[in-house]
DNA sequence: ATAATAGTGTCTCTTAGACAATATTTC
DNA sequence: GAAATATTGTCTAAGAGACACTATTAT
């Protein structure tokens, strides 16, 4: 192996939540050069007996205090531009998490830096390394996840309606949908939701029935985010 | 950086074609240990200076012959389990190449080694390090991309007609379509292939008219692999 | 009762899939 | 003409999308 320089390995993830309506990634404002005080996705280096999933949800512990038990975790894509990080040669694998609404990260611990930003809020220029494409790259991931895979619910509760279901959906989309529409098509897909029997009543209005995640890994046939318009 | 121990980053590059009517992988019989005699695919260090598709087109270059010129190129994944070659720890960014059939690589060359699998003959037994799942990964890559993206012209000519593309799916996914329902799907969706024109005439039956791949990056809607039996 | 939200019915239009029919070539 | 392959026509069934309608709650 002599002759091959050596290259740093990371990971950057990319956390993503639906908060207040509007889709939020964790980020953590820098304190030091390169990049002062500009935004950086959380990540690290990955250990030499770690496998990369792992460095993940350590890092994710470590840095964010995010519990990452039973979270959507996959593996986005990796980073390797010569001079992505003006430091040394690095090639970061990032990927992309999803979770339901956390509480803001534990102040005074090894967190406290992170918080929660709104995406739409994040101009490219706020933050620091490739983390803007990075960024861009897992939103599109997640948009793409959705049409066929059970995304949706990772966003949610435990338990969840379908109007939550859809409100996610239409946040990541950014576009409204039909909800006689959308009701019908993903309580009918099989085991890709499962009715608890209860109901949850918010405000005014019918009650909704309450639903958790099924054991599909699959949304046959799927939802299509757009009738054509992307050709 | 100190205290993080440098891992050495590879490239490990799945190349796929069709010959014969059967999909065909590019690999690498191993003169040395480990897994000596095994197959391996075609990859090796990324250079200090080198992005990582810079990487993948001089390494399979220098390693099959191949000309990288205009070719699909994607990645696919990356693989770092710890003990994935017994020599270092190794990070390995795979990728995902489709090219239209080629003559066997030169004799007497650095290429001489790589020769062209069918993809089913090759049992995970046959296969270096991990690459059987790096290889299963890829091909369940290729058949998803085929669904929704232009995929299949890369395995075809130039100049191809809708049987031949025909023929690239149902080789890939194993199962035939109906010729009648595919041709009018792909000539009715919006520049995925263009009429030259001209026309081809191999054997008995009617002349085919050529298709070239045309500009379009989606295929909207998607032809479906399956009926919903994956759910 | 009215407002609000959940959930169902129904209609139309597009598309997939099956398969018949036609077109154009070689033998 | 017969065989082979390409291409078009036609029918059916499933699903998407629009929207009317019913259901169940709070005020």
């Amino acid at each position: 192996m002599v002759g091959f320089p050596p290259i740093y390995v990371t990971v950057d993830i990319v956390v993503l939540t639906v908060r207040c309506d509007r889709l939020h990634v964790l980020a953590i404002r820098r304190g030091k050069p390169p990049y002062v005080r500009r935004l950086a996705l959380p990540g690290g280096f990955v250990h030499q007996d770690e496998d990369l999933d792992t460095a993940v949800r350590r890092e994710l512990n470590e840095e964010t205090g995010v519990d990452v038990g039973d979270v959507w975790l996959e593996q986005l894509r990796t980073y390797g531009a010569p001079r992505r990080d003006p430091r040394a040669r690095t090639v970061s694998v990032a990927h992309l998490v999803v979770l339901a609404d956390q509480p803001e990260p534990e102040p005074g611990t090894d967190a406290a830096a992170a918080r929660w930003w709104p995406v739409d809020e994040l101009s490219p220029r706020r933050l620091a390394f490739d983390h803007a494409t990075i960024l861009a790259d897992a939103v599109e991931r997640a948009s793409a996840r959705l049409e066929y895979a059970p995304l949706a619910a990772a966003f949610c509760p435990e338990e969840f309606t379908i109007a939550e279901l859809r409100r996610v959906y239409e946040i990541v989309w950014g576009r409204s949908l039909e909800p006689a529409n959308f009701h019908r098509k993903v309580t009918g897909a099989r085991d890709f939701v499962i009715d608890t029997g209860r109901r949850e009543q918010r405000g005014s209005g019918r009650p909704a029935r309450l639903y958790r995640r099924g054991g599909a890994t699959r949304l046959h046939p799927p939802i299509l985010r757009d009738t054509g318009l992307a050709n």
